[in-house]
DNA sequence: TCCCCCTAAGTTAGCGCTAACAATTAGCTT
DNA sequence: AAGCTAATTGTTAGCGCTAACTTAGGGGGA
């Protein structure tokens, strides 16, 4: 046994919590059959008490814990794959990374699945075409992973992945899901709601919108809700423009909106667009919210520091993720069928926003 | 062979190219003993095609490749991992990840690591600290990774790592790297020097900096090349602030700073930070840049719709990422050892920087 | 012509694990 | 005390693949 001492010093040197077999270089990592040996059992009983089977004994369970923690032991992946048929591995499908939203509903899923014991695959698309989207599902599938989070938020996507018909279970974040595939998302017509809500409170009649790209389900969902909340409060709901979520994209707009000055209010699809709307009405001169109130979406972390500071409407990213884990989860381990859940927003209201003049 | 001419129009019928299994709800998937059989060979010699070995006759080849894809066949990863022990996976290990520079780099990763072939893991750390560090390393070797990319831009994740000697390749992001770690990274001191230079050139002589916490590598090397340029400049250094990259830490400093006006021109350790500033300047009536110049770091999508639009230097973070792996495949493949790169940062002049009054 | 060597294949033996079945033991019942 | 059951442990086979070895055919040089 003085192989077994000599090892335990190497790797408490390194810093490293009781012989982790950390580091490949050793020889050999342990197998199931040394630790059998060790504890004087069959591999297969090692199997069990790793495995949390019943009947094995208290006495022998503790005996092959003290091995398993003694020689830092941790158990091949490939080979229980290889068995199993299961890779502990869920894949996500992202886009628009770099985007405020998506990269912290990955940061939720990916925390949920690790506490979970589940690794995490990432497949990017940098633009989202069917193409893209079959070559990605592939990589997945190439890796067999137990299910696939699905974090691209354009309206065909969703359609793409049901018509697949994966043999694992698919969660969709941001979309309620159809019926081959799960949904997790924020309630966005809720939020819209919210938004026109509380400009129509403060005595407003006029309430433009500023949409987001039409081919994003999020995009349509507050353009509709706020066309709903204008009408069923017998408003007009015509002063509608398109934008692609950037801030680029939000200042040409707002240039516009800066010569047609009809509305008093305007419900932004977006926070970053907001601030290119509020540049553009900087420049021309047009007071937020003196002029005109604005509101946005997404309570990015900066949009406290805009000028003015942004009323918007805020979304919980890691609670969404967190959620959609729960749904694959549930689907993988339990075999629940396809479902649904909706995470509700909240309104923050800061400075960008006030009654008309 | 009816049963397979049944296979192929499913497969087809769901929209897929030929006969690519997605679907796990078939029976079975081919193996290659079922290509082998297909094609009148043994499964060795199907193995041989796929990797590419020499000495296999083209006849055979070009048999075996047709059977291959009548089948759809996908080689199994699990099983050749247990047998090759490597499991074409590199896991990357994040933090900040909704930072605009973090999770570009992730992109970019990603992109790189699935053009050459390799699945991309991740591990976020919602924290750094060293047991999260070792958990998460500890996760992908679980896993067996064949190599680990460090995207953590904290000095002390560097350190750690080194110490942790693992047996797989280790490329830190936004680091030069040690004697251990490889590195790639952009050129952090050329980035401040391009934009002290800028403002020097303007004619400004007291310039203070707004670093970014002290325990990330950018945060020092930008604050310290910021000292050298003046000091080499015969200015003075001693105007220095710290915060911790957010808007608002930005937005008290600029509370601070509208107080005390004793610089004209401000250096930014990120664009977040000087958004922030323009607002509490704005709020303190201090005009940006005839009162004061501002420059700022990153130049994120949004700088250029700031109030007034940000003077800042730009990273290119989907280089750096495409850089980093350059060097995790010569490492895992060729077997090179520690080596390291730096991307170029441009300056870009916008609004908020001018001759001082 | 014979022998050697090189090319192109096939055969065999695991990689480390779990599932399925077999065997042993202990604890009761009759 | 024999026989049954249930709890615990061991044995065997095989997941799909690659590495290492083996075998079968051709040329080319002596």
């Amino acid at each position: 046994m003085p192989a077994l001492r000599g090892r335990a010093a190497f790797v408490l040197r390194r810093g490293v919590a009781h012989n982790s077999p950390m580091t490949k270089s050793n020889a050999r990592l342990p197998r199931l059959e040394d630790v059998a040996e060790r504890a004087g059992v069959s591999h297969q009983t090692v199997s069990r008490v790793i495995n949390n089977h019943p009947n094995v004994s208290k006495a022998t369970r503790e005996r092959v814990e003290a091995a398993i923690a003694e020689l830092g032991y941790r158990r091949n992946t490939a080979a229980r794959s290889l068995v199993t048929r299961r890779s502990q591995t869920i894949g996500v499908l992202a886009s628009e990374l770099s985007q405020y939203g998506p990269a912290n509903t990955l940061l939720g899923v990916e925390q949920a699945a690790r506490n979970a014991g589940y690794f995490v695959s990432i497949a990017a698309l940098k633009s989202v075409s069917r193409e893209a989207i079959f070559d990605a599902v592939r990589h997945f599938m190439d890796q067999s992973v137990d299910g696939i989070v699905v974090s691209v938020p354009h309206s065909e996507t969703l359609l793409a992945l049901a018509e697949l018909k994966l043999g694992v279970p698919v969660v969709a974040v941001g979309s309620l899901g159809n019926d081959a595939v799960s949904g997790a998302m924020v309630d966005q017509a809720r939020g819209a709601e919210l938004a026109v809500g509380h400009l129509i409170e403060l005595g407003h009649r006029r309430i433009g919108h500023v949409a987001g790209p039409q081919d994003w389900i999020d995009g349509v969902a507050r353009a509709e809700a706020w066309s709903a909340a204008l009408r069923s409060a017998g408003l007009e709901d015509d002063l509608l423009m398109t934008g692609d979520w950037s801030a680029g994209s939000g200042y040409e707009i707002g240039r516009k909106l800066a010569a047609d000055r009809s509305a008093t209010a305007i419900f932004v699809g977006n926070d970053q667009m907001a601030l290119g709307l509020l540049r553009a009405f900087h420049e021309a001169g047009v007071r937020v919210p003196d002029d005109v109130s604005v509101v946005g979406f997404d309570d990015q972390p900066e949009s406290g520091y805009f000028t003015p500071p942004l009323t918007t409407v805020r979304q919980d990213f890691e609670e969404l993720g967190r959620r959609c884990l729960d749904i694959m989860l549930a689907a993988i381990e339990d075999g629940d069928s396809v479902s649904s859940t909706v995470v509700a927003p909240e309104l923050v209201v800061r400075q960008s926003t006030s009654a008309p003049a």
